[in-house]
DNA sequence: CATGAATGAGAATTCATTCAT
DNA sequence: AATGAATGAATTCTCATTCAT
């Protein structure tokens, strides 16, 4: 990558930190430009440059938190190309989520930021940059997933749909407010109600 | 009622239905106080004599919309005062909820707006305002129909939010854009999940 | 006229007197909004009460100076409704001609503004708003004129138009530079060049 | 030329090229200098190696053009430095005002960029570069086609200057907006006026 | 010569809110 | 209670120009 080509990364990804760091203290309502520009110490012109407008930004801001999310959870559980067929199904799914709220937990601006943001579309495509520079394709790692475990389910998209969005509505409420339940209390009949979708959906 | 507030309900009346209309086809964002005063053929000033600011308005609203497909949902399933013990707990539910689904495929405005800013603190304040005046609250509808079933869960609440949550986070993805399935598609597996979260819960 | 009625007529003037002000001085380009309300002592956003943007204010002020100096001019020469007849056309063309060129030596700045800006298409719809209330167009009058000279033309509206090229386009430079000639200098030629014009469309 | 010397010639062009399109569909105000290197296909920078700014490059386009229309309609009348008193003055004019009508018509938008922005200041110097390279003064022309004439004017640069104005304020309406009379219709009162106004400054 | 990323001044425009009528 | 003219702070966005590569 040429000198000019790492400076302009620099200045993207200075941009993205500001704004993320605004749109959790102030909200992204309250964010200007010219905070962002300021925050990330670069003109407000520049930042014009990289994205159209604040909505611009904030849409691939959401992109790149999610996907770096998802990826990590995926490799912290060891779940990759060779080892998809490893555990049950179940048991990998319930501890990527569990990798996942734990991490929310630690960090709940991701969570307040991703949750109040991802539609099923935007998670369809989400496509996660690897360091070496291959995409890979969470809904399509997921597909592999469901192959590999060698069962067939009666339509894998909205098993997917409905465990994405029960656990994403859960998780937001829990882990910010606590309420109505800890997280620790949602965790367990979570867990099962996840398992229960999935036998759910099985073809026997 | 006097002349007065009669006509001072009006005007509060044609504000509320002026902001849904905008909010609706241009996004809160892009309405101004100014556009729904002139929708609702009522000078600047006015507006604030009835709401404080935009926001103000917005959640009023939420409040009075989701209020009252609850309340005519819960009315159409005839689960009132008197009859909670008549049904199984979870026919009952699952009643109310296909009603909701229903009004919410014919009014997709409707359910745009509601699902994009319910919140669990909301769901657990909202009230209902009856003709005759009194309000019920829809939370405690609910505690006295649980009691009514004669049965005894874990925790309702928690029961109650999940329930919330699935059904909410669903029913958006897939009446507003059919995607990952169809509505008649989806309905067999969410109540299915229904029943499993409701089953989960209970103390045997 | 109520007091507000009034109060707006004072800020609308105002804003046309600071816009002509500043047009003449540092040019309409060079002329921001920001500037008109200041040097009009209104506030920024009083502008848009009453004008689309700056274009939309140089259009109403060319159309009003530009109708003034013709009714002014048309009133001087005393050719108004009743006297329409008194004089041979030719003569009663040339002193209005006079008149206005005569004005536009005195108001370099009136000269500038509206010749760079007046088209035909304005000309034609140019009407005159007479203190009385009543509003004189000027076009009409024009037809009205030539009626009462009880002569006939084979098209009018051609001559009108190549009569106010010729004027226009001349006077510009002339009055404003002084080349190639002088105002005194050019007169007798553009006056026997209109008689010319008028001769040449007469059906004899 | 060497090669750089064309390859720079090239850039000059691409740019003026860019420039009258962008002028003609856009408007010069909201044509930036941006829009003009992307369109030309040049770097930002580029374009400060050959113009000072937008205006400048207005107004070397605007001299250009019109030397180039004035050039081509005397080539095409045949009237060189050795026929010029092969016709009667009045004929040659008329002719040259008549193919150069023509072009106009085919070509509005050479029309409209060329009469906007044309004055008398920029006309007395326009000069035409000749593919020998030399360079025609075309108001240097006009002297030496009167001479040529055996005739003597009153003021023969009064004479062109009321041509000029006549011929370019009426050509501008009518071709582009044919109001009031269409072309055909306009030519022959404008030729007649014409040929009043040279008869008018002819000294007997 | 050519590039195009970066700059930041400055223009246009919006809009919540006030207040005299 | 109702109005709507006036305000001016705040924000977005553009764009001519520079300069390191």
């Amino acid at each position: 990558m040429s000198k000019l080509d790492e400076k302009k990364k620099k200045k993207r990804e200075a941009l993205f930190t500001a704004a993320f760091n605004l749109f959790n203290t102030k909200g992204i309502r309250q964010t200007s430009i010219s905070d962002i520009a300021h925050e990330a110490d670069v003109a407000k012109g520049t930042f014009y440059l990289y994205f159209k407008d604040k909505f611009d930004l904030r849409d691939k801001l959401i992109a790149a938190k999610a996907s770096q999310v998802l990826m990590q959870a995926t490799r912290e559980v060891g779940i990759d190309h060779d080892h998809l067929n490893m555990y049950p199904l179940e048991d990998a799914i319930v501890q990527i989520v569990d990798v996942i709220l734990d991490r929310m937990e630690r960090e709940p601006d991701l969570l307040r930021f991703i949750t109040k943001n991802l539609s099923w579309g935007a998670f369809r495509q989400m496509s996660i940059e690897d360091e070496k520079a291959e995409e890979i394709d969470f809904y399509e790692g997921y597909h592999r997933m469901i192959d590999a475990s060698g069962r067939r389910f009666d339509n894998p998209d909205l098993m997917l749909f409905m465990l994405v969005e029960l656990v994403g509505g859960c998780c937001y409420q829990v882990i910010l407010y606590e309420k109505p339940v800890t997280l620790e209390e949602l965790k367990p009949r979570l867990y099962e109600s996840i398992r229960d979708i999935i036998a759910n959906q099985e073809i026997s």
